[in-house]
DNA sequence: ACTCCATTTAGTCGCTTAGCTAAATATCTA
DNA sequence: TAGATATTTAGCTAAGCGACTAAATGGAGT
């Protein structure tokens, strides 16, 4: 029941919903891809990022300064209830305008993500 | 996306988790069962249901002075996630609890009920 | 009409949480 | 080693939420 509930908590706040769907789209990305796709500072994003793993659905690979974040394969146990987001979230613009801002993410390399972060407006 | 997270907001809390699970195995239950279920003051037991309602997860219907409750048969839309919830919560003491208080509230009838949850303590 | 009573609405209180900033941690590079 | 930098942790604030009490609503029976 525990369980349950923070799984079902940990996907009901729309950022979170965001990381979600967006790792299903992408096998996996880092952390500051995913604080520029929210548009939040670090700290935030890094809180989310927490919440999903505490809740199981995610798992982080370190990789020099960088974290990769990705969905874990085992939530093929709570396939039904990610079917079940996607599903309801396909037609959301919120999610159509992440897919593009996603793509534009994933055309800049990281480092240059990571340096928009801390200085002007991002995204070419 | 918002009627996702609505929906998701719903069902991310114990009592409304606990509601949801009793209504699909009793097709219909009045406020006044719920609220014993629950163990909450009327009030309450009327919130959670306002919020699953809204969420088009309930419909109720007026009989008298009760109001029934059930789960709509449409949420087979929302199959996936009620499979899921079933699933994750079916080893849950919680829940086997909730089905011994259940058999128990549905063999006194709702009169019964109500004016125990005026009076002292119930379920004989 | 009057009363009883199941349910809902209003209003309050305490706890939780999402966001921020600032500081700490960990890792790369010069 | 020193400095830069990606991420996390700590601490704060404001908004959201669940529980309660008290009052309002609306149906049933006399």
């Amino acid at each position: 029941m525990q369980v349950a509930i923070s799984i079902l908590k940990a996907v009901s706040d729309q950022n979170r919903l965001r990381i979600i769907i967006a790792l299903a789209q992408h096998r996996e990305l880092c952390a500051c891809q995913i604080t520029e796709l929210l548009e939040v500072k670090g700290a935030t994003a890094s809180r989310h990022l927490e919440i999903l793993s505490k809740s199981g659905l995610l798992k982080s690979r370190k990789e020099g300064r960088w974290v990769f974040y990705r969905l874990i394969k085992e939530s093929e146990t709570h396939g039904e209830l990610l079917e079940w987001i996607f599903k309801t979230t396909s037609q959301s613009e919120q999610i159509r305008h992440d897919e593009k801002t996603l793509t534009k993410i994933l055309n800049s390399n990281p480092e240059d993500i990571c340096r928009k972060q801390r200085g002007e407006k991002c995204c070419p």
